[in-house]
DNA sequence: TTCTATGGTCAAGCTGCTTGACCAATACGT
DNA sequence: ACGTATTGGTCAAGCAGCTTGACCATAGAA
């Protein structure tokens, strides 16, 4: 195994991560919800269950509770979420989805599985989860965010 | 296969990707080169063989060539690139790594392949090989910046 | 020659994030 | 119970990295 090699393997993940990304930003673009980002997608992600605070957000996200806190109050302009106190600790307040939210994570799961849906004709179902398997197995836990 | 596992998927691209682009960063650092991005790195291997034009570099980093131009005022202030007269192209200048440069090129290739290396004892060099190769199959030629 | 396209830089502006300060409510120690 | 430290959240200012727009010099085509 040669270093390039490791090199190459670094862009290859990049670019099938970008390149996931940017699809399924366009689908839910494509499927009427304007004014997203792709950040709006991973928080909704974690929002979906029973809603969470501004600081599991933060956590989730990876970045400060402050900037979590703007893209909180960015997508409540949007109408995405909303905040409602929090049942059990009258600091905190929890951040749930509406559901112009729901519609908005439905729609970027379904553009997402279309994504995925052309790689599995390239790989067969087999090997995309090979594959998702093997990331799992060697980062797990890994940084959502990208590191530049 | 369920939508939800393709957004399974695309969290562990995104954390595989990271994750190494983090951990290559933290090599390089650790090897003394400090200031230095990993965009910086990822314009190191365009211009490793022969150096390359602002214009090139902006189109391998998918940014325009006002940015690129200004990522490599930034290198020449660190003496990892200098600018020299284009053969051929009075109007281009082309781009080349010092010889602090290729030291920092080969740091993050040693860092890259202990990463990679480590990878490998948890799947195998063949179940890297694989990894990267369905990676290859599946974006070829996507984009190396991340989309968020 | 003249007209257009290309390589590059300067300048200004914006977006998404950070650091720092602060308030309100909770949890802990005594 | 009380005082102190911790935690959840926001406001404010600042910064890094990028963008758009304008511009100049050279190159290539008509």
């Amino acid at each position: 195994m040669q270093n390039s090699d490791a090199m190459a393997l670094t862009a290859a993940l990049l670019a099938a991560a970008g390149e996931l990304t940017q699809r399924i930003h366009e689908g839910v673009v494509a499927r009427g919800f304007e004014g997203v980002r792709p950040a709006h997608g991973f928080a909704f992600t974690r929002l979906a269950p029973d809603g969470a605070t501004v600081t599991d957000l933060a956590v989730h996200l990876g970045m400060t509770k402050q900037a979590a806190s703007q893209l909180v109050e960015d997508l409540v302009r949007r109408g995405y979420v909303e905040r409602r106190p929090h049942p059990g600790d009258a600091r905190a307040r929890l951040v749930v989805l509406t559901e112009a939210g729901w519609a908005c994570t439905r729609a970027a799961e379904e553009a997402a599985a279309e994504v995925v849906g052309a790689w599995a004709d390239a790989l067969g179902e087999d090997g995309v989860r090979v594959l998702r398997d093997g990331l799992l197995r060697v980062a797990p836990g890994g940084p959502i965010r990208p590191a530049w």
